[in-house]
DNA sequence: TCTCTTGTTTACAGTGACTGTAACGAACGG
DNA sequence: CCGTTCGTTACAGTCACTGTAAACAAGAGA
């Protein structure tokens, strides 16, 4: 099972999801075929249509972490506290690390270009946010003892506020980063809103 | 500027949108191609296209008034009247309203088995939201003295909490309507499940 | 080592949404 | 009555995405 079938399928996967990344980064999203993305990394349209079901998940190839990473914070979340402070905490704790790593960062700055310069992007993120904010509403409906597929509907505007929140902060982080200021200059604010935002919210559970 | 034209140029554009509701509703969205609409409607692919951006503007043809009534609602406020709170009387309202029209019911039956059948229907109704949500966002702003593009996330988050809201019940609402239960039961049902969800945002402005 | 199976990639053909352009014809304005 | 405007058509093309069968290499078993 220790496969050199597997390993070359991924060699072949993040081949490709860092061509098309490099190519969308240079001209555009809209403005580089899947065709092309396929001839410049040397392997077939199909090929890689094998690996992505759409071209958005080019871009967005490796989002799994995130979700697992907020179920996680979630789980271990101290008992008693509710789920929508910890999952404040947990998003205002990855804020404050924003862009530590310098790669990363860059990686954010590309990505913040091609996502405002693309309603195709804009879209597939609105559908990974509302994802995450499924998740949530069960969480949260596990913890106020709902019923899920009741009629009752606090939990999943919770969630969604929750999210919705998030949403704004990235939003407001992408703009920052386009800005061209400083990280150092911006990202305090930014900060500072978020937990402004955040707090705004911590009345709910 | 009574012109025989304008009148046919709607006459047309009604035509391709009654036409397209009915195939879809009769075999689902994705079953039917543009170019079939066409065809039954009368005239050529590019026709449907010149009236239509987008083949899921076929189904949301009539969404600009539901924009303009919210907007409405929020400049016709009593004066001191927060503008989350008027959003979400104005909701709470037409909600209750909600299939007093049999036409409109049963057009709003059709309409929830075609979105809950189709990604790209929802995709679309998550940007509709989203441009409800930039709308209001900006009222919310006014109202709160913020200059608008500054590093106040609050309105957008106040904002779109209030979208979110909307768009759980609208689903409630459309997971109520496939159930087949009649409307008399589950209206005043989802109705109440309504006023505590927005009773959650109650304290936002 | 030989063979049979399995899984990844390719070649190829096709669908369907959407665009651009030039031409046709009917309504408009004078 | 005539030139212009404008909705529609005819046509050709791009691009995302799918289905299928064949090529080929890796894995498993004898």
């Amino acid at each position: 099972m220790a496969g050199v079938r597997e390993a070359r399928k991924q060699q072949t996967r993040e081949q490709i999801a860092a061509t098309a990344l490099r190519l969308f980064a240079d001209r555009g999203f809209e403005a580089v075929s899947v065709a092309e993305v396929a001839r410049t990394a040397g392997v077939t349209e199909k090929t890689v249509f094998n690996h992505f079901a759409t071209k958005e998940d080019l871009v967005y190839s490796g989002d799994q972490r995130f979700e697992t990473a907020l179920v996680d914070a979630i789980d271990a979340r101290p008992p008693g506290t509710p789920v929508a402070g910890a999952v404040g905490a947990f998003l205002l704790d990855r804020y404050a690390g924003f862009g530590d790593d310098p790669r990363r960062r860059a990686r954010q700055a590309v990505l913040a270009r091609l996502v405002t310069g693309s309603p195709a992007l804009q879209a597939r993120e609105r559908q990974l946010l509302a994802r995450y904010a499924a998740t949530l509403r069960e969480h949260i409906a596990r913890e106020l003892g709902v019923d899920d597929d009741e009629d009752d509907l606090r939990p999943q505007v919770i969630a969604e506020a929750l999210i919705a929140a998030h949403g704004t902060v990235i939003g407001a982080f992408r703009r920052a980063t386009l800005s061209g200021a400083p990280p150092e200059q911006y990202a305090p604010r930014v900060l500072a809103a978020a937990r402004e935002a955040f707090g705004l919210l911590a009345g709910l559970p």
